[in-house]
DNA sequence: CCGTATCCAGTGGGATACTG
DNA sequence: CAGTATCCCACTGGATACGG
């Protein structure tokens, strides 16, 4: 994960490097979030759901390094900070919402490609038991028959 | 990761678990490459640099489950599998090569950042050492000054 | 050629507790 | 409020070997 191992990606074109960073759930989510405008920090915990402290942070801080996203600390009572899309960040919003938007257009599609995925190798599976001839792929998650 | 796990994710939207699925640095590369046409596996492996077998295999099988990707044998003498996209898949496509796109253009500035941030933190670190005065964040890599 | 099976090290990330 | 620190386990994904 090491961003100066180099050598490690002589072979293939760099911006592998930052596509790694994208393809992160918890990032993704944050992009989503402060496209609607900047954000405190528990503001984000709250929005995003089922996300630990240590997690938040950690993918700011990543997000923070890649000049995507700015950190503000306000000096106030209790401390408060702020954080919000760079101008960086904002040439982004435009494809995180293309896929977000996307995920939302074909969830539907997705989740019965899954099923009847799941149906079919669960039959697969059942047939060549009784056959008793194996050859069938056991698949992601075969919801064993029992 | 299962995706039958509904309650965990009855308290934010049900696009999160497409997103998951997106969420992936192969997935994503394979999606990539696959635009430009069918592709057998072994050219897939030979393209996408730096992937072993099982990881490609695994990621085939899950965009093949979510009806992103087909998978066709085809019974020669050494069997061949050409994988497509599938008409959803093909939806796709222009969300990923938006996001391929912004890496390709934003690759320098994000790198640019990267240094910034490292080299500020380093710097913050040998003062808060230097003045004896702990408060500095560790940040990513300090690249230790040691 | 296209996988699957097995082993195993590394790490992402959850839970929890503590600070400024 | 906004973190940091620690423990620790589950899973990712690499290497290797074998099978249809």
């Amino acid at each position: 994960m090491c961003a100066y191992d180099y050598d490690v990606y002589h072979d293939c074109c760099p911006t592998r490097l930052v596509l790694e960073r994208l393809a992160d759930k918890w990032a993704l989510l944050i992009l989503d979030r402060l496209k609607h405008g900047p954000q405190r920090f528990n503001s984000l915990k709250r929005d995003i759901k089922r996300v630990t402290q240590k997690v938040l942070t950690q993918t700011l801080r990543k997000l923070e390094r890649d000049g995507l996203v700015s950190r503000t600390v306000h000096a106030t009572a209790p401390v408060t900070v702020e954080y919000a899309l760079t101008p960086l960040g904002q040439t982004l919003t435009d494809t995180v919402s293309a896929l977000t938007h996307w995920a939302e257009l074909n969830m539907d599609a997705v989740l019965a490609a899954q099923n009847a995925y799941d149906s079919a190798a669960q039959q697969a599976a059942a047939q060549a038991a009784s056959v008793h001839r194996m050859g069938a792929r056991p698949a992601l998650s075969p919801a064993s028959p029992a």
